[in-house]
DNA sequence: ACTTTTTTTTAGTCTAGTCTAAATTAGTTT
DNA sequence: AAACTAATTTAGACTAGACTAAAAAAAAGT
C-alpha cells in the first residue's frame, strides 16, 4: 500500500524529471511547498521501497516501478478532470483541486470503468495526454501556438501553454473553449494581435494570448 | 477542516444512534475495529470541537453540528454509490469500499453537481435514503419484506434488509435487481418458499430470501 | 451490600510525516 | 587551492492517531 504523501512525491518527481532527468531535493521541496529536510526523509523511504534511485547529494530519479506508479496517478488525475468537465459541466480551471483529491482513490476497476465511460479519451480538458492502463502515453498531439498561424489558417483549440486560473477564466469568458474551431481573419502587424472568426463572430486577442493558445495541427 | 478519521467516527456514531439515542465507547470501537482507548481519545477531541456531547463513562451523542456533518458524509457515500451503479455499471455489492473512500472527497460543489447529474435521486442502490443538501432525509420509502405479500400481490424490489455481499451476489445472479417488478404466483405452505413471476419467467426463492427482500408498498 | 465482571479511562509508547537548527558536502569564486 | 556560498543531510522535536497495560468506575450477581 502507498500513502497519499508517497504518491504526491512520486508524482512531483515525475513531473520535474520531464525536463532534466535527475531531480534535486530543493526542486521537490519547492514543488510540494515543504522543507528540504522533509524531502530527504521521504526520499530515503521511497528508495527503500525501490521506487526511486537516490544517492545522497546526487539527486533522484524514478525507478521503472516508481515511474509506473506516477503515470497511474497522472492517469487518474486526468481522467477525473475529464469527467468533471464533460459530465459535471465544471469549467476547466475549476477542476484541479478536486482532481488532486480524486487521484488518490484506490481502485483500478473504478478507473478503468471511468475510462470506458468517458470513451477512452486520449487528452484531458487542458490538452494534456492521458496515460492508458499500461502507462503508455499517446504521442503528443501535434499542435502549435496560435501565434504560429498565418492569415487564413484554420484550427481547433486543443490546449494551453500556461494553465493559470486567470488565463483559463479569460478564455472561458471569451468563449474560447476546448474544441472550438477558429479561423485567423487578420493579423495586425503593429501589435501582433489576432482577429479570429469563431462561429461567424469576430474576436481579437493579444499577442500574449496567441502565444498561449495551442491549435491543432 | 476535518480529518478522515474524525469523519469516520462521526458517521459511526450517527449510525449507532439510529436505534438507541446514546452510544457507548465499546460500540464505536467495534464498529470501527479499534480499541476502546483510541475511541476515548477521539471522543475528547470531537467534544472539544463541539461535534459531540461527551460525558465520561456516560456515552456520547452528536450535537446538531455533528449530526449535520454525519448526514453530509452519508449523502456523499450514497450519491457516489448511485453513480457507481447507474453510470459505471458496478453491481450493488461491489460499491461499498470505493464509496467509503469517495465519501471523504471535500467539495460541496462537486457533490451538488453529482446530485444533479444523477437526477436528484432519493434512494441509493441498496434502497437507503439519500439526505439532501440540507441534511433532510425523505420519509422512508414505504416497503415491506416479500414475506408479507400474499399470493397474487405485485411489487417492485427496492432494497434489502441485510446487505451482505453473498446475498447481494445471489440476487444479482438470479436477476433480482433493484427496480425489478415481481408478481407472487404461489406460496408453498410447507416451507414458505415463494414462486415469483418476473418478466414472464418463474423463479422460486426460499423463506429466508423472502424475509430479506424489500418490496415497494 | 459486597464481590465479581465488564466497561471505560488514563498513562505511556509507537509510527508517519512534518518542522527547525546545526552540521556537512558540493559548487563557485578569487 | 583556499575560502566562501548554496544545497543537502542529520539530529532532535512535535502532532495526529493508533496501540498496550494498568487503574478506575459502573453494572451485575449473589
Amino acid at each position: 500500500m502507498r500513502s497519499r504523501s508517497e504518491e504526491d512525491y512520486l508524482k512531483a518527481i515525475y513531473s520535474l524529471s520531464i525536463k532534466g532527468s535527475s531531480t534535486s531535493t530543493n526542486e521537490i521541496a519547492k514543488a510540494l511547498t515543504m522543507k528540504a529536510s522533509s524531502v530527504t526523509d521521504m526520499l530515503k523511504k521511497l528508495a527503500d521501497k525501490k521506487w526511486v534511485n537516490y544517492i545522497k547529494y546526487k539527486g533522484v530519479t524514478l525507478t521503472k516501478e516508481g515511474k509506473q506508479i506516477a503515470l497511474q496517478i497522472i492517469r487518474k488525475h486526468r481522467l477525473w478532470e475529464t469527467f468533471l468537465v464533460t459530465n459535471l459541466n465544471f469549467k476547466w480551471d475549476e477542476v484541479h483541486d478536486i482532481a488532486e483529491q480524486l487521484e488518490h482513490i484506490d481502485s483500478i476497476e473504478l478507473i478503468n470503468r471511468l475510462d470506458k465511460h468517458l470513451g477512452f479519451p486520449k487528452f484531458d480538458p487542458h490538452g494534456d495526454p492521458i496515460p492508458d492502463k499500461n502507462g503508455k502515453i499517446q504521442d503528443l498531439r501535434k499542435s502549435q501556438p496560435l501565434s504560429d498561424l498565418k492569415k487564413g489558417d484554420k484550427g481547433i483549440i486543443i490546449g494551453v501553454v500556461d494553465g493559470t486560473s486567470i488565463f483559463l477564466r479569460y478564455l472561458d469568458n471569451e468563449g474560447l473553449n476546448l474544441g472550438t474551431e477558429i479561423h485567423v481573419a487578420e493579423i495586425f502587424d503593429f501589435d501582433f494581435s489576432y482577429k479570429l472568426k469563431i462561429n461567424n463572430k469576430f474576436l481579437t486577442v493579444s499577442e500574449r494570448v496567441s502565444k498561449n493558445l495551442l491549435i491543432q495541427f
